[in-house]
RNA sequence: GCGAAGGUGGCGGAAUUGGUAGACGCACUGGAUUUAGGUUCCAGCGCGGAAACGCUUGUGGGUUCGAGUCCCACCCUUCGCACCA
């Protein structure tokens, strides 16, 4: 073994070692327990970035770990190749979306490979390449014939300069972001998926899911949002005609307190009052163009104006007038509500902005009246009051009275009303999978034939910003009609890419199948075991995906409900930030690459500058590593400079996989300043004689080293690595107390590198070959503590008067509890003095307490 | 505004789930090796104190023999959002 640890060889060597062999493919295999531990697979976009190598790192130790336990272990890798960011960079550089996704999805590829990961390539799959898009293609279809999509309007981001239908994030403050243009609000037709009608489903099983955090789970029951409320109708007359104008509320026992109705901007009567009225007119276009984020929608003041309309009270028969308000939203219910200003805290506000009668009508826990200023209170549960004859009844028995009142006069009855909207897949862009529909003049909205499937993408073609390039192309556009076989047009609109990743996991248990979207093997590897991704994914993809589950389970497809049995969401990577302003007064964002820092004598940043040309830069504290704050850290250049077990080691070990990782160069230093450690190790056992070892070191060495393991079996359950990368060292520290090779070291090391062997492959693959351990780490049985090496002879307690800790005292293994505290007394008779000893408290192996 | 997560040394983080707070590492300090820098090795390192000892897990209360961990109130930070009636 040669003493310079070179870190790229060994990557090299091991890698093609795996390679020549297949290591990572793997068959399906009944004979073995399945696993099957999947990474959210990336967007094509470039380069690797630090969050793609945290996942992957994380789901490769996953891998490694479970395999050496004897599980049939598939980790396959893809590609989520349609999007966005393929037309912007296609239009900057004039080259087709195509070859840019190709080109990047080649070299990050290569990239994967030299991280080492344990990844069954045989599988990779590409969303952007007709084998895989097709199925999107079928599956739709047949979505399409079972009701399951439809076609209707949806409300879009119009730029009118380009013409062009925006993303949400192409909006910068309500402008376009290529032509500055104020961006509307424009309604075309699209294509829905109907998820909605796996809502009730969809929030049941959450329950059902143990392994996923209770963070996602809680954010995705919000998502879905059951609201069990009822529906009331308001009567009102208009142009000599009785209607209604219906709202939904989840508070139906404060109706006796309902003193207006408000309407969304959107809302038809809105409209109706338009047209009459110009200052309508005008409020309704502000609302209309204004913000659309509801962070900022919030945060507005509460705005509204009465329509003139009145409508009649259905219970009271009182006459009540209708507004329009902004903080109504069209999206939601029936686009209406009923406002009870002295329990509601939106309606409390615009009530006093307006002058508006508020009718208090539930007793809460301050009072029966609602003063200035609105108290929380006010919006609880509680009896009511001035409600005639509900006077008295609680919640529950006054929703349900005034549910059974209103419904025996036709204006209401009790509803389930969900938050969750169906999905809109429709996106009108080039790089993206066709939607299989042709529009024919006579029959309608016709779906593609099977048999005429894949509807290929041309892929030779540049955007130029200005809409689908699809739609300037007869060649793609002219068809006929897969019913009568008429001329007719097909369809240009491509499909949302969250709809290529619903369903990708499936198709990794399944390659190569052209004769199905997926196969009998996927009844095998199914559900996904283990999925590992950013939390930003919490609600839409895996939302979806639970959905495509439960279709696919449907179609016979699969036999399972839930696509990933347990789910962990990785904390973002941050770096520091640093910045200078500059003589033109912009401020300069300087990588932290670039960034030396001074320190005072206890190590507290105390100034910092920039290498270059020693300009000072100020911190600005640590943050996602983005462009805007050039924070960012390249991994290639990491994986240059020390290899990827460096890389590797540090991301396990600087933080536990759900939290917040931060980037320290000096503490990828520092890993790398352990592998080298534990090379330089292996050398001198490598030429170190074999001896017996001193007795005493030996059982004190292997207590340490068994009792180290058992922990880090423990925290691997848990999965909390960072603390088995700490064990690894442990038991470093440990071994280089030992003079040279004895039983206890070789018992060591060989632990040592089966346990770290998942967190640093290449160097536990080179070590355990070049000393002789066996032939492959990965094939060796994952290390188990020995249970006679965790006995003693004398356990250590600690020991407290009064609770405070005095000391410790060593005690005979084979005390009992009687001993034990006797012998403490007497260790701490300094302490206990003459004073009486009242009880004593023995935890068994750890404590003993002395009351006195 | 609503929803979620979280506050432990100079820093990242540990704490066997109510039992020695600060494991492991970084930074820092001193020393050895080196022509020097870097590397490597040894030692120290929560705060105060010469020491005995005292104080210490965002703040203030509480439960307990014992609280970072449980309960109550407050303060702060981060993340998400489609004003969800």
């Amino acid at each position: 073994m040669q003493d310079r640890y070179d870190a790229l060889s060994v990557e090299r060597e091991a890698q093609e070692f795996w390679e020549s062999r297949g290591s990572f493919r793997v068959p399906e295999d009944p004979a073995r327990p399945k696993f099957y531990c999947l990474s959210m697979f990336p967007y094509p976009s470039g380069k690797l970035h630090m969050g793609h190598v945290r996942n992957y790192t994380i789901g490769d130790v996953l891998t490694r770990h479970y395999r050496m336990r004897g599980m049939n272990v598939l980790q396959p890798m893809g590609w989520d190749a349609f999007g966005l960011p393929a037309e912007n960079a296609a239009m900057a550089n004039k080259v087709p979306p195509a070859k840019w996704t190709w080109d990047n999805i080649a070299y990050m590829k290569s990239q994967l490979k030299s991280l080492g990961f344990a990844l069954d390539w045989s599988r990779e799959l590409a969303t952007c390449r007709p084998d895989y898009y097709t199925w999107n293609q079928w599956f739709f279809t047949r979505l399409f014939r079972k009701g399951l999509a439809y076609k209707k309007t949806g409300i879009v981001n119009w730029d009118p300069v380009d013409q062009t239908v925006l993303a949400n994030e192409q909006v910068i403050d309500g402008r376009g972001w290529r032509t500055g243009a104020q961006v509307e609000k424009r309604e075309i037709p699209m294509y829905f998926l109907r998820i909605t009608a796996y809502a009730d489903e969809l929030l049941a099983a959450l329950d059902e899911l143990p392994g996923w955090p209770e963070q996602v789970k809680l954010m995705q029951k919000n998502w879905i949002g059951r609201s069990d409320g009822v529906r009331v109708g308001f009567e009102y007359e208009l142009e000599g005609e009785r209607r209604v104008l219906w709202v939904f509320t989840t508070r139906a026992d404060t109706l006796m307190g309902a003193t207006f109705c408000a309407v969304a901007a959107e809302h038809p009567i809105a409209a109706w009052a338009a047209q009459r009225d110009p200052q309508i007119r005008e409020f309704v276009e502000e609302c209309r163009r204004g913000a659309v984020m509801e962070a900022d929608l919030a945060q507005l003041e509460k705005k509204g104006m009465p329509t003139g309309l009145y409508c009649t009270h259905p219970l009271s028969g009182e006459r009540i007038p209708v507004w329009v308000a902004n903080y109504v939203l069209m999206g939601y219910g029936e686009g209406a509500v009923m406002a009870v200003p002295a329990h509601d805290e939106r309606d409390y506000a615009f009530a006093l902005k307006y002058g508006l009668p508020v009718k208090p009508v539930i007793r809460h826990p301050l009072g029966d009246d609602v003063p200035e200023p609105w108290r929380a209170q006010y919006a609880e549960y509680g009896t009511c009051i001035n409600s005639g004859k509900y006077d008295g009844l609680d919640y529950q028995a006054a929703v349900d009275a005034i549910a059974a009142d209103l419904k025996a006069k036709n204006l209401g009855e009790k509803q389930v009303q969900w938050r969750l909207r169906d999905w809109g897949i429709s996106r009108q862009r080039y790089w993206g999978c066709p939607i299989p529909i042709v529009h024919c003049p006579g029959c309608g909205d016709v779906p593609v034939k099977d048999e005429d499937l894949p509807v290929l993408l041309p892929e030779d073609l540049v955007p130029d910003g200005t809409g689908n390039p699809l739609n300037k192309l007869p060649a793609f556009l002219d068809t006929r009609c897969p019913a009568c076989g008429k001329p007719a047009r097909r369809e240009t609109d491509t499909m949302d890419t969250f709809v290529d990743s619903s369903w990708y996991f499936a198709r990794f248990a399944s390659p190569g199948s052209d004769a199905a979207m997926i196969d009998a093997r996927a009844r095998y590897w199914m559900p996904v075991d283990q999925y590992i991704g950013g939390i930003e994914h919490a609600i839409l993809h895996l939302l979806y995906s639970r959905f495509f589950t439960r279709v696919m389970r449907d179609e016979g497809m699969l036999e399972v409900s839930e696509p990933f049995t347990n789910l962990l969401t990785q904390g973002m990577v941050l770096a520091e930030t640093y910045y200078r302003d500059t003589p033109q007064g912009r401020r300069e964002w300087v990588n932290p690459s670039e960034v030396e820092v001074g320190r005072d004598a206890k190590g507290k940043i105390v100034s910092a500058k920039r290498r270059t040309d020693g300009a000072q830069v100020v911190f600005a504290g640590v943050g996602t590593m983005s462009k805007s704050k050039n924070n960012g850290v390249d991994p290639q250049a990491l994986i240059e400079k020390y290899g990827a077990d460096t890389a590797r080691f540090f991301i396990i070990f600087a933080s536990p996989p759900t939290n917040t990782l931060e980037w320290s160069d000096e503490g990828v230093e520092g890993s790398y300043r352990f592998l080298k450690r534990l090379w330089a190790y292996g050398a001198k056992f490598d030429t170190a004689a074999r001896g017996a070892g001193e007795p005493a070191l030996e059982r004190s060495v292997r207590f340490e080293l068994h009792s180290v393991l058992r922990q880090a079996n423990y925290d691997l359950t848990k999965h909390q690595f960072n603390t088995v990368a700490s064990a690894a060292m442990k038991i470093l520290n440990s071994l280089e107390k030992l003079p040279g090779r004895t039983p206890a070291a070789e018992q060591g090391l060989s632990i040592l590198l089966r346990l770290l062997s998942p967190i640093t492959p290449h160097i536990c693959h080179h070590l355990w070959r070049a000393l002789g351990f066996g032939e492959d780490v990965m094939q060796a049985a994952w290390p188990e503590p020995d249970p006679a090496a965790l006995e003693q002879d004398e356990i250590e307690f600690v020991v407290q008067v009064n609770g405070k800790t005095r000391g410790t005292v060593r005690v005979p293994a084979s005390a009992d509890e009687e001993t034990t505290a006797s012998l403490a007394i007497t260790a701490m008779s300094k302490f206990v003095g003459d004073r009486q000893v009242r009880k004593t408290i023995v935890v068994p192996r750890r404590l003993v307490n002395i009351v006195v």
